[in-house]
DNA sequence: TCAGTGAATGTTTACGTAAACATTCACTGA
DNA sequence: TCAGTGAATGTTTACGTAAACATTCACTGA
């Protein structure tokens, strides 16, 4: 900054006024400023900046290893919106999902140079971590249903299960059965209460919830099940890749989808549309759910909120050719 | 850290060499420093640190956002093993793959708090950028061929296809057909190239190549085209997507797999497993690319070595079931 | 004409750490 | 006994920046 300021015939404040896109320098004493800056390839340091301003713009993400698709594009859509602000991302990832793990993530932040935390995990893990923050360190939780301790920026998973049922049922289907996800998994539970829930406003009873395990060959064998029920003619299955394994099932069980019985998937991933037969299911906004848990992480940095709740992000029914009324006579 | 040093009764820099793990202090001071630290709940302050050694201890990824599965799973690699070297990662998407954001990425390293860089991309767009890193700055290129201007580690294509043509023609196939990926990538290149060659060198004639996008979609369409060819016995897919594409189209057309027509797949992706029937595939080693890019970063730093060069990580044939002899009288 | 004003720019200082050098002090061996 | 040695610990300083305060100087208006 010296030797730029040197050329320049400036001192370094001005220097660092310019860099820093301060008011009151001339635009003239700005250009040169800045040519001098281009000669010597000058790149303000980081570290000091960091140090003198005592931040770090940067934003820390805690995730266990990056294993589902929705986790993926929730991280893909924070590093996004973070670089838009301005924000650098830094993986802090968890290899095992185990409290040590996860309390050590949260101790290490400490000495990280971050200055607030995103927490893309199912979040059973947080319950009993005795988590020590350091003082003013701000955290998000994506996905995950501690409200009530965290900050939480989630799909509307309830609100996405319910519109899958009603949709099956203003068909005409006498009811809906669920080929749900693990029971560990607190998005598989919102979806399967969501659609008993719904089930139940209406008046009808939940035939026998069937489980996979997220797996398209989970679905598979739930599907081949759910073939034998001769009553089954509509079924809202957790995730797409069971819904996939599922219509497997019913074709080589001869029960066409959506003749005979209509299929509604979860997630919208890209290969739904291009089932045999395209995938009637929920649509989840990850990359709005990522830019939420951005925008949460600095509103709370910015006025030192220490607050919690969740915001949950709508999902959009996507309606497509697994899904049809029921056969006649049913 | 003058808090510490004056609660444990020793100097600021005890202090530091307490807290960098330095020899020459006696356990007793050690302990009362340690001591000291958690009284005070003391975090040294990175900002602080990156500037007196002048290196972040970060390493920073450019990603062209988080698309492809082998992306994600050299990315998470990369963490890991980035963390167990005690240095953190810091993602740099790049939004749209253009010239100018990628050379917007490199140039906005130099502010960037990272000491070396990954970078995990198609290579086109490295080609013609004018990339004036800052000095100093090392980068390690992941999958693909620019092995003559950077380091590179990338999955042994060639070897993984040959490897699949070879196992196909060792069960008695006349010949491999090879369902190939897009024109523009350089991995579906070589895979075709390697598919090629393998032929030549045993004499045989290679049918015409058919292509796909990656997608199941274009493999299923690829796989209509496919069994109308009664002399196609065994095919080489690019990847699993289209695999599985393919084999739900011989299947609607009654060509039964691996009876009439055996499959081999290229990625061993998780569901591959439970294909109809399981997929024999070339599994490639995503978490060794990216153990060996932060390798080679991290040796590239230390030495302050300029040079490049490829580093080839080698696949291994899963055998399943959807490869068998031919057919009997072919 | 000249005190007053405010924009433009400069000077001093501290952020928290660790390298380089300095000091202390117990112990060794002639 | 005491110079010499080396381990343990302390003091001084600089890393590169930006906030806080200081100075310069052209211009305004009574």
């Amino acid at each position: 900054m010296g030797d730029v300021a040197r050329l320049a015939g400036v001192s370094a404040q001005t220097v660092s006024r310019v860099s820093n896109g301060f008011p009151g320098v001339t635009e003239e004493t700005r250009r040169q400023v800045l040519a001098a800056m281009r000669e010597l390839d000058y790149r303000p340091n980081s570290a000091a900046r960091a140090l003198r301003r005592g931040e770090f713009r940067t934003l820390g993400v805690i995730t266990f290893s990056l294993s589902t698709l929705g986790n993926i594009r929730t991280l893909d859509a924070i590093a996004t919106s973070a670089a838009r602000e301005g924000y650098a991302v830094t993986l802090l990832p968890v290899a095992v999902p185990t409290q040590d793990e996860v309390h050590g993530a949260f101790s290490r932040l400490g000495e990280l140079a971050v200055d607030g935390v995103i927490v893309i995990m199912e979040v059973h893990l947080l319950d009993a971590a005795t988590v020590s923050l350091p003082p003013g360190m701000q955290v998000v939780v994506a996905d995950s249903d501690a409200g009530d301790r965290y900050t939480v920026v989630d799909t509307d998973q309830a609100g996405g299960a319910r519109d899958a049922v009603r949709h099956l049922l203003g068909l005409g289907h006498r009811t809906v059965w669920h080929l749900g996800g693990p029971e560990e998994s607190f998005a598989a539970q919102r979806r399967a209460n969501a659609w008993r829930a719904t089930l139940d406003e209406a008046g009808l009873l939940a035939p026998p919830l069937v489980r996979g395990d997220w797996s398209a060959e989970s679905g598979y064998r739930a599907g081949l099940r759910l073939a034998e029920q001769p009553d089954c003619t509509a079924v809202f299955a957790a995730n797409d890749q069971m819904a996939l394994g599922l219509l497997r099932a019913l074709d080589e069980r001869g029960r066409k989808v959506p003749d005979d019985v209509s299929v509604v998937g979860f997630d919208d991933i890209p290969e739904s549309a291009s089932f045999l037969p395209p995938l009637t299911t929920v649509h989840q906004d990850f990359a709005e759910v990522g830019r939420l848990c951005v925008e949460g992480v600095l509103s709370k940095m910015r006025q030192d909120v220490a607050g919690y709740g969740t915001t949950l992000v709508p999902t959009r029914l996507v309606r497509r050719r697994s899904t049809a009324p029921p056969p006649a006579g049913r």
